[in-house]
DNA sequence: TATCATTCGTACTGATCGGTACAGAAAGGC
DNA sequence: GCCTTTCTGTACCGATCAGTACGAATGATA
């Protein structure tokens, strides 16, 4: 049979676009196939625990990538302020201006949320505590540094939501400019 | 046969509990009928198009609760302030601080967001519109006034998001402190 | 060219999906 | 007392689900 891929990462975005497309639940194994261009032997040659598997697996890529794109840089810069702005700009242009779907908080609302509970915490926790950490060396106290990061972090996948539902891209930008300007307000 | 509900509306709330649990693909005919005591029959007499208009059955009693206690007191108070203080307070009751989804957000998220998606953004629209009245009545300028409740709006729903993924309501109760004072804050 | 593990398509399983058909029981009018 | 309308359970439909089995094609090695 016909080689299609050499390694089990190159499908691991396109099956991450298939789950942010249609969720756990609504990625089926055929969308799977079809968007992956693999057969089901290839797909459970690569993934012997089916979808859930699957799902782990581009959870993981999207923790890493989120590792070092955003948190890292939150806490290891010497420049706290520029690294707040940057992971702004990051995550707008991850999430597309709210036409991507973060696939983290959209498993957070859905019944597979329980499934992946302690990946999904964890995502979310990494990215409070980065932030808070580069909020508090950029001269907020610490407990304002703790309850600005939530709030930001709370509200990007806010912003997300609220661009999705109301298919505003221009809605999402703004919610970030002002999220932004809080995270850099009063030093 | 027996009897169980006389009401089609009786109905509504077991099946917004079982959307919101498990979203609109995962909402299977047989979890339905197990929550609401319904067998295929009835539920098939009560929404003769199955499914889709159960759902949208759902989203109209959402829409009309949110209607009559969060948007028109914010349009109609004579108290901004207080009405804007009442609409926090009436959502983190309603969310159960983080413990339960907005099943508007969530099919926002999902692929079911195109069958439905007139009526997620107007729920969303309405909901920004009446918070922007209502701040602009309690002394906000008018640009100003659109950016808080946008921020505000999709705050709540992040603050749905990230304290359900982290499994801490406390989350949701502090991002919700902040979103109030910022919207009482400078008037 | 022969070998051999790896990669892949296809056919299949049993279960479940959303939806339909229909018979029968309860309730209400008379 | 019927008799019509309103409700309800169950059996069934074709389609699709996740997952398994397995043979065939491939690429690397020799």
């Amino acid at each position: 049979m016909a080689r299609t891929v050499a390694e089990r990462s190159d499908v691991l975005p396109l099956l991450a676009e298939v789950f942010r497309e249609h969720g756990y639940e609504g990625a089926s194994l055929s969308l799977i196939s079809k968007a992956t261009g693999l057969g089901k032997g290839s797909l459970y040659h690569f993934f012997p625990g089916g979808k859930e598997e699957m799902a782990v697996a581009v959870l993981a890529e999207i923790d890493g990538w989120f590792e070092a794109n955003v948190f890292r840089p939150l806490r290891e810069t010497n420049d706290p302020r520029a690294a707040v702005a940057t992971m702004f700009a990051t995550t707008a242009e991850y999430f597309r201006s709210g036409r991507r779907v973060c696939l983290v908080g959209a498993l957070s609302l859905s019944d597979a949320r329980d499934r992946f509970a302690g990946r999904l915490r964890d995502y979310f926790a990494r990215w409070v505590e980065a932030l808070t950490a580069a909020l508090a060396r950029a001269g907020h106290g610490p407990e304002a540094a703790g309850a600005i990061a939530e709030e930001a972090v709370g509200g990007i996948q806010g912003a997300v939501v609220l661009a999705r539902a109301l298919d505003r891209p221009d809605v999402f930008e703004r919610i970030l400019t002002g999220l932004r300007a809080r995270c850099l307000g009063t030093a």
